[in-house]
RNA sequence: GGAGGGGUAGCGAAGUGGCUAAACGCGGCAGACUGUAAAUCUGUUCCCACCGGGUUCGGCAGUUCGAAUCUGUCCCCCUCCA
């Protein structure tokens, strides 16, 4: 990025501009944003050993803040995780137990290291394990009137239905947490989700009361991030997107961003990569003049597979991607199949076995009369060939190159199996 | 504690003795059309299976040749009363 437009634009505009602000807490963070270098943070809850791609947009605001010279801390929720954060959720969480979130703690803070090479990362699990009733109740709990509690949008609903007191606490844990970071680290911006409304302006309310009114804190928040479809956004098939390789691979990773609907695409860029303003406009002029040929969609998915998976991981990614969907399988060479798919190879097998068999194995099946029904209703393909026989076999004799078969499984499932 | 209503497949919802593995809608998975999009149309969707078989309608125990449907009992949810 050319830094002149850099100093010239500011992050307020920018964010603005991004769609990134949902709410501020006080109208002169505009100012401050701009204007000063401000200690900032973030919380992540550790519910899993790795970060997923609802976790990827508040990174990517980290990130833009860094980059215009604040400076990120990240606060792994190792204390309050196992609280549980009531906040626009309909039902009580289940609990984790201390060891998990000491370990989830771990991976996260790896990737988070990656992604945000420069932000500090601690775990509040060292500040709030060693607090002990009294004290919590005596120097914390003491600045909360129950009536404000009570009265937030974020557990309003739940007074209803039912909220422990555990859960009902936890907003003044995680004040706590503000606090400690303002205290200690001189943090006096917490960010957060839409969700984290209430959390965040507890957390101001005490820094107030222990630090005295003209302590400045600030919060912001950015929305949700949500389809034009109405359905949940971050999922693929079912399951999370996770940012973790090995939980997901780069290759759908790629996949999840290259199948953005047209409608939400443009709002993507603008929200997670950082080409600039002038770029992203220039990309939807192209786009709106030929959709079919997805370019919004490529570059989104360029920018973010190289971001988060590196650029040899993209690459691969694309190739895989080219290969599948052009049909053009069997012209692929050996060597290009083990480079390029390197991570992807599920299976190996020493003789030659039938397909509806294989499917099961590679879990493109889950029983043999699901195998038949798919190969019965023309959805199973061998090396870009389409299969009808129930009998068909995969062999080594057959195989590219007498190594590798690609069996897909309709348009975006497949999977590889090297002969011996 | 009392009165009433209800628990059917992933979800919603019909069915109220045999024709019911259970209508319909959503969701899921595929196929066609496309742009790996949306919309639309088609097929499929309890489990295993080549024929065919197995297990279901909150749990258990009964009645019956035969039950999701009838009886008893237990569990859970909702509404009203105390």
């Amino acid at each position: 990025m050319d830094i002149e437009r850099m100093i010239i634009m500011s992050l307020v505009n920018d964010l603005k501009f991004r769609g990134l602000i949902y709410g501020m807490t006080d109208p002169d963070l505009e100012k401050a944003l701009d204007n000063e270098k401000l200690v900032f943070y973030m919380g992540v809850d550790p519910t899993a050993d790795s970060l997923h791609i609802g976790h990827l947009l508040a990174c990517l605001v980290a990130k833009r803040l860094e980059n215009y010279g604040h400076m990120p801390i990240l606060v792994i929720g190792g204390g309050t995780g196992l609280i549980g954060d009531p906040s626009f959720k309909s039902q009580e969480r289940q609990l984790l137990s201390i060891e998990t979130s000491l370990k989830n703690a771990e991976g996260i803070s790896r990737q988070v290291r990656k992604l945000l090479p420069d932000a500090k990362v601690v775990n509040n699990y060292d500040w709030l394990s060693s607090l002990n009733a009294i004290e919590f109740l005596r120097d914390i709990g003491k600045h909360f009137n129950v009536a404000y509690m009570v009265a937030k949008d974020s557990v309003k609903s739940r007074i209803e239905t039912g909220l422990s007191f555990t859960e009902f606490s936890y907003q003044i844990i995680q004040a706590w947490d503000f606090e400690h970071l303002y205290a200690n680290h001189g943090c006096t911006l917490q960010i957060g989700g839409q969700d984290q409304w209430g959390n965040i302006t507890a957390g101001m309310e005490l820094i107030r009361k222990l630090h005295g009114s003209d302590a400045k804190a600030y919060g912001f928040t950015f929305p949700l991030v949500t389809k034009a479809d109405g359905t949940k956004f971050g999922k693929s098939d079912g399951g999370n997107l996770w940012l973790d390789p090995e939980k997901s691979s780069p290759y759908e990773f790629y996949q999840f961003w290259i199948n953005t609907a047209d409608d939400d695409v443009i709002l993507r860029l603008k929200q997670f990569t950082f080409l600039d303003e002038k770029e992203i406009e220039d990309i939807s002029r192209k786009f709106i003049e030929a959709p079919h040929e997805r370019l919004a969609q490529k570059i989104l998915a360029k920018e973010l597979t190289d971001l988060v998976h590196g650029e040899a991981a993209c690459l691969e990614a694309i190739k895989i991607s080219e290969a599948l969907f052009s049909g053009e399988i069997h012209t692929l060479t050996k060597a290009e199949i083990a480079m390029g798919f390197a991570n992807l190879i599920d299976k190996c097998i020493a003789s030659d076995s039938s397909l509806v068999d294989l499917m099961i194995d590679l879990k493109l099946a889950s029983s043999k009369r699901e195998a038949r029904e798919l190969i019965q209703g023309g959805a199973v393909s061998v090396n870009g060939n389409k299969i009808s026989d129930l009998n068909f076999t995969v062999s080594k004799r057959q195989a590219i190159e007498e190594t590798y078969t690609v069996i897909k499984k309709g348009k975006k499932a497949f999977a590889i199996v090297e002969h011996q």
